[in-house]
DNA sequence: GCCTAACCGAGACGGTACGTCCGGTCTTTTT
DNA sequence: AAAAAGACCGGACGTACCGTCTCGGTTAGGC
């Protein structure tokens, strides 16, 4: 299990737990009435909600407050503004990768792409509606690298790194390189095809792309 | 050199080239001050330099305007609103693949990934503005589809046509898929790794991925 | 009949005339859709309405836009803030003198001090809004002082100054302070006691205050 | 002495001396901390500086209570609402008239007039921060008529009518109307005209205005 | 000498208004 | 007519204050 921790808030007095936020959030100072840690589990949420639903630009922070039964202020007093609130929110989702241990290379990277792209909570869409915000907001990107792509990349290579343990991985593939394919794949279906990532898919990446590169063979040989 | 036309505008009156405008725009009706086809590529130069500047949200009609020495009603005139201005203008940037006939497979694929993309102007940017808003707009994703994906899958496809004649392509490789690797590749190094997309990297996309999977041989073999 | 200039606006582009705001407001600057005059007034007339039934603090800019059917952009483009704002509408709503000249001092004054304040119009319940940010906002001092108070201690000079012509006026009449003691009694009549200010309670004012004052005569004797 | 006792607040627990405060506030139920009569007058005294400073709108709870070193809580625990608080406020600041009683109606009209406004504590500042509330808050206005108004109106009458036994005063004179001269001219010289009231004004005040209308003569005859 | 209830400072809470900016439309004069 | 200019309505932005609530901690009585 992984997980993140964000030490500081743009406004002083609180240490959060953004991935799991109800587990310790302390004051840091004393005094006055604690931040309800309900109220950021349900912006979050709120924002986690209408992000897919309508995208970045058209989604306001009025909106964000109102479903989650807030007041505009409660946003601004967590986060500095919209983008601060989204890079929250995607985070929140909780991106949370199972390590699978078949013993077979296939079935793992099939069990990994699988959990990529949870279609059913829309993750796909949170994933596209902030795409280009991405080129823009480096701080999107440090989260989107850190929640998402890593703890995939990771898996992925302690999947492979058994297999090259049972012998499974040609000499000389291009592992740095390839571990890139299946997120990249994934990607571009999503964003620029348009198209649903379901099972048939991910064997098809597998049989015909990974297992192949990986181990130097076809996999309907 | 392919050429794509738009046959009508939003507001009555011009059939319009878009991707070539000052060739033959004429006017349906007669009477009136005439259209200057100036406006039309000025304005399209202006949002097309903006639109990596600033992305897609921050990019104001008023800014493309302003920079193109025009009015606002000038842009609406032409255009319905701002995503059909934006989807124009990066039609307008150009996209033509030209398609290469070495004699060499890879020398074929290493050119049709060089022209992918052309960092010196900012066409990477352009795509990383516009990422999230494919997701919502189907126009724009046909757009992209159109201008920029179909003619490098014909390029591509051609390319492994007259390699597939020369017998280089090993039998049973998933064609349609891998057609879609490189493209996959680039379209995530740009938005998720946001690194350049440089002569290196093609190579390394073309020995340790394209090469293998079709002709089913390690490069370095 | 007197008329009231402002040249200048906080936003550049016109010259205005606020008092009478549709009849030569010329833009400096050529080009562009003209500013609507009718904007003007329907705005100032909805802020004059709601100045008196809300009072200052609780008028919002936004109210005043609703009900003259504006944005609030409008008023932003026509005042800095809600300040100016309700400053040019109280000069809007109109302080004409009607210079009485009967023959009488004692019926130029009742009808002097009947147009001081029009109830019907509750010009009354305007002083009374803003009486509190005149201490605080010296233009506001200004514009009452121009546009009510000036006007009619001219128009009450001249009505003196017929009686002195007349042989009506006292020697040794405290002229400049007496000029006060009506619009004084005025003003704490509403403001302090809240009460109205009726005929009888004109005719009261002249014939006890003023009368005596002015001819030192008791006018019951 | 005049005193003024208000016998509750709107939150249940205590009877209060508003005007002197620290003498017999006392709990009506047993049980728990008491309050600190302390809290009361620095909050009160607090409200008091800021209010001519910065006027009625612009006195935020929250400087009251930072002033007074005292949480928002603490003031709102003593009254319902920012009015309330003001309320007391005037009130706390001590109006009390002393009663002259020189044998001569003029020195006691300039005693008197003299206490009206004592200019050294910014108690005009005050009376104009409130005075466009009043039309507003009957009980805003209740407080001005009982804590300021009336003390001087009875004083006043005392003083006439002391004239009166020794002869001074004229048949026929409007007392009830003539009571209201002065305030009315200090009152409006305060709002309207923003000039000072020292001592030559109220001299001007009693010699040209008050005594011609009580005696019936010219002071300079 | 605890117990308990209400106090205290601090500050989060749901709202509402502010003044700014932009989108897409409309209306001028000039070309 | 199209052009540049810019006003128009609507609506989101991020800030500030309102009056309420809730926290940890304090401070009297009453038992």
């Amino acid at each position: 299990m992984i997980r993140v921790t964000l030490v500081s808030n743009h406004r002083p007095g609180y240490a959060r737990l953004v991935s799991t936020p109800s587990d310790g959030d302390v004051p840091l100072r004393s005094g006055g009435r604690p931040r309800d840690p309900g109220r950021d589990s349900a912006l979050l949420a709120a924002a986690g909600e209408i992000l897919p639903e309508v995208g970045y630009d058209r989604l306001t922070v009025e909106a964000v407050a109102a479903r989650a039964g807030a007041g505009r202020a409660t946003v601004y007093r967590r986060w500095k503004d919209k983008s601060e609130l989204v890079r929250d929110a995607i985070e929140a989702l909780g991106w949370e990768v199972p390590i699978p241990d078949t013993g077979s290379l296939r079935a793992d990277l099939i069990a990994l792409g699988t959990a990529y792209v949870d279609t059913s909570s829309r993750r796909d869409a949170v994933l596209a509606a902030i795409a280009s915000s991405m080129a823009r907001d480096p701080q999107l990107r440090e989260t989107v690298e850190r929640v998402i792509a890593t703890p995939r990349r990771e898996a992925y290579a302690l999947v492979v790194e058994r297999a090259r343990a049972r012998g499974e991985i040609a000499e000389g593939a291009d592992l740095g390189l390839i571990a890139h394919v299946i997120p990249a794949m994934i990607f571009h279906r999503i964003m620029i095809l348009g198209e649903p990532t379901d099972g048939a898919f991910f064997e098809r990446l597998i049989d015909s792309l990974s297992l192949p590169l990986l181990t130097g063979e076809r996999s309907s040989e």
